[in-house]
RNA sequence: GGCCGGUUGGCAGAAUGGCUUAUGCAGAGGAUUGCAAAUCCUUUUAUACUGGUUCAAUUCCGGUACCGGCCUCCA
């Protein structure tokens, strides 16, 4: 019934758990070296529906998530500086002190985003000692070596070694953007642990076989991951940037490892991009949650402008789709409320009409994810002129246990108006009788310059709401 | 150089071997209103170019152009 589309096998396949009503699902997590940007926080927003959509086709759900706490902290720059070191260095802190407070900003963000907090959380940092046993049956199998201090996976004895993201091996790039290390047998070897770290004043690191050093950054997925979720996982996901070689990494030292296919489906989301420039956390502009709340955006206008593409297509951000978003959201919102507010008598009609809504919206949804398409279905039955405010007002909130637009929360605004606008309001009220329209005008622009806005309802009736 | 994806209306973004190419935003017209706002109704506008397959292509295949992403920092 479910299908997703998998990148292992480049194709929309049937989705079934390997065991039983249990699906393990693994995804990627941030590193918490600064605030998560809008385009990281759209991978997490797909994440969070792939999670609901299982659920709702009837699933069990064990979803993990890592915090990169340390070990893949690189940056872009000439030196190579250590993110997390540079970050404690700018704000006066410990790389520890750190980490934690961009992790609860990272949580904080999410939970804004209505995206549920995966049920295993787990910090690298916290599984140094199984990261290390992990290095070591690597090194017993043979495809680890020790060269110059650091312990490197031997892409070479790994048969299938880039297969997952059909890298051309000859033809890649090699240091085409980074300093090659000559330490390495192959060029597409890596750090399984370094001792020899590539920044002065590594602070975070540990006693090990090797020395005292610290983790590479891929051997953390895989080790946690087996940790929490055994030998096979149903599903990991991540970005789409995962796949050449973070993703094409976890493979090779996981089944080097177990022997054994390791991950049944890959999903991974595409960018959020900007029309000229690359959205990324160490150049160009730096687009976070608190920037569009500033902006005067909600979280949850940023989540349906993600609802709108498919999770496989790039989508380009712009202000101009944030305001269209948020108009859209704010007038589903206002349908909604007309719907709670609404007292009509249920139809005949409604329970055969929402079935037929329900499957549809399932059916896109199950889909490899549709929601652009299922998201259509929200106004088609707003439309139905055959289905009660009610019938409307439950499936639509029965939609929204996937979509997270919040619409159980959406309440009528109380808003607390000074007394000095409700006496310009009556005042006007007196003017409109005698049709004095001239003052009428005069005070509703008083009002506005206030900050409120009028509307006139039948019957010399109105209502204030905020500008 | 290699790998991956794309090109649909003013914007975003679906879908499809034939039937009016969704949906939302924006625009236009109307109803309503003293005028507005809100709401409701109606509505204009699109398949990059080029060969091929086919009774029929926007859809399938090939080529061209352009765009985006990745090639060991990235969601």
């Amino acid at each position: 019934m479910l299908k997703f589309y998998n990148t292992r096998t480049r194709s929309v396949d049937s989705f079934k758990p390997l065991e039983g009503n249990t699906v393990r699902m693994y995804c990627c997590g941030p590193t918490v070296y600064n605030y998560a940007h809008i385009g990281n926080l759209r991978t997490y927003i797909f994440e969070d529906l792939l999670y609901k959509t299982l659920k709702r086709a009837g699933y069990d759900i064990i979803h993990e998530m890592n915090v990169t706490d340390v070990g893949h902290l690189t940056s872009d720059g000439d030196e190579g500086e250590d993110k997390m070191l540079k970050g404690a260095e700018r704000e006066h802190k410990s790389v520890l002190e750190i980490a934690r407070k961009y992790e609860d900003a990272f949580f904080t963000d999410t939970k804004a985003l209505n995206i549920r907090r995966p049920d295993i959380v787990c910090r690298a940092t916290e599984y140094v000692q199984d990261m290390i046993a992990f290095v070591q049956k690597l090194e017993e199998k043979g495809y680890a070596y020790v060269s110059g201090g650091n312990v490197y996976f031997d892409t070479a004895k790994f048969k299938t070694y880039g297969d997952f993201a059909h890298l051309d091996l000859e033809n890649l790039r090699h240091g085409a953007r980074v300093d090659t290390d000559d330490q390495k047998r192959n060029p597409t070897d890596f750090v399984l642990w370094f001792t020899q770290s590539k920044f002065e004043n590594q602070i975070l690191t540990w006693d090990s076989p090797w020395g005292k050093g610290y983790p590479g950054w891929h051997i953390e997925c895989s080790t946690m991951a087996m940790k929490h979720l055994g030998d096979t996982l149903d599903i990991h996901c991540g970005g789409i940037d995962h796949i050449p070689v973070h993703h094409t990494n976890e493979i090779a030292q996981s089944e080097a490892l177990l022997g054994h296919r390791w991950v049944n489906f890959w999903l991974h989301g595409e960018f959020l991009t900007l029309k000229n420039e690359k959205m990324s956390k160490s150049s160009g502009e730096f687009f976070t949650l608190s920037l569009l709340e500033k902006k005067g955006y909600s979280p949850l206008h940023y989540r349906y402008l993600c609802l709108t593409a498919h999770y496989r297509s790039q989508l380009v951000f712009s202000y101009e789709n944030m305001d269209s978003a948020k108009a859209t959201y704010e007038n589903l919102k206002n349908k909604v409320l007309e719907l709670k507010k609404a007292k009509d008598t249920p139809l005949e009609t409604d329970e055969e009409k929402s079935k037929a809504y329900l499957d549809e919206f399932n059916g896109y949804l199950f889909n490899d994810l549709g929601t652009p398409q299922a998201l259509t279905i929200i106004y088609a039955v707003l439309k139905d002129k055959d289905l009660s405010s009610a019938a409307k007002l439950k499936l639509i909130e029965d939609f929204d246990t996937v979509l997270g637009l919040g619409v159980s929360e959406f309440k009528e605004e109380k808003l607390d108006i000074p007394e000095e606008i409700t006496a310009l309001a009556e005042k006007r009220v007196q003017a409109r009788a005698n049709k004095d329209f001239a003052q009428s005008d005069a005070l509703r622009d008083e009002i506005a310059s206030l900050g409120f806005e009028i509307k006139d309802m039948p019957q010399g009736k109105y209502e204030i709401s905020k500008k």
